[in-house]
DNA sequence: CGGCCGATCCACT
DNA sequence: GTGGATCGGCCGA
């Protein structure tokens, strides 16, 4: 079943991107679903945390979105080539985000390895958020849509999440960010 | 308006 | 481990 609205509303960014680990993402793109199982997430804590676009309370066209109620897509193109996905979470006027680093594809596996192109494609792990939006099909004009919609979704369908297979680590390419960068706030579910 | 820079990825050493 | 690709967003003038 879809992650119900409450999930995304709850104020705690840092256990909802621990939860995301085993949730399902799918997209329909043009009638194509594909999808897979969240194996990477990175929590962005809004306007005290210096590696958030939103940090200091910084409002502009682009991060307007963050702002809004929890449950919608913060899409942004990222090095001028990649699109990266999050989830808006916690409740309006607070703009915090959950980056997807990483997925193990599960739905429209044929479509995931023609999107992405790439000759040692592992349908077991897609890691790197530009990598994962290519296979998706995200394209950063999807910024604002609903989760809860027909384009792109989460679902919970009961995947057993051992704790020991979490692995808690610091964010990637956020040096800019100095003391906030050394935070846990980087998940990774170590699954085959 | 111009210039700088990035929540990345890949090829190459 | 390192450097280049590549262009929208952001900021300062």
């Amino acid at each position: 079943m879809k992650l119900d609205k409450s999930f995304y509303l709850r104020d705690d960014v840092v256990l909802i991107a621990n939860d995301l680990l085993g949730k399902y993402l799918f997209t329909n793109i043009g009638g194509v679903i594909t999808g897979g199982i969240i194996t990477e997430t990175e929590a962005y804590a809004g306007i005290t945390d210096k590696a958030s676009h939103a940090y200091n309370n910084k409002k502009t066209q682009r991060t307007e979105i963050m702002f809004h109620e929890g449950g919608i897509a913060y899409v942004y193109l990222c090095y001028g080539m990649y699109s990266l996905f999050n989830v808006v979470t916690n409740v309006d006027g607070i703009p915090h985000a959950v980056l997807i680093r990483g997925i193990k594809p599960v739905e429209g596996l044929e479509e995931i390895k023609n999107r992405v192109k790439q000759n040692d494609f592992d349908k077991y792990r897609l890691n790197g958020p530009g990598k994962l939006t290519k296979a998706l099909g995200i394209h950063y004009s999807y910024t604002g849509t609903d989760l809860n919609g027909a384009t792109i979704w989460l679902e919970d369908r009961n995947y057993y999440v051992d704790k020991n297979n979490i692995i808690i680590t610091k964010r990637v390419g956020v040096a800019y960010a100095k003391e906030d960068a050394l935070l846990p706030y980087r998940f990774i579910l170590d699954i085959k």
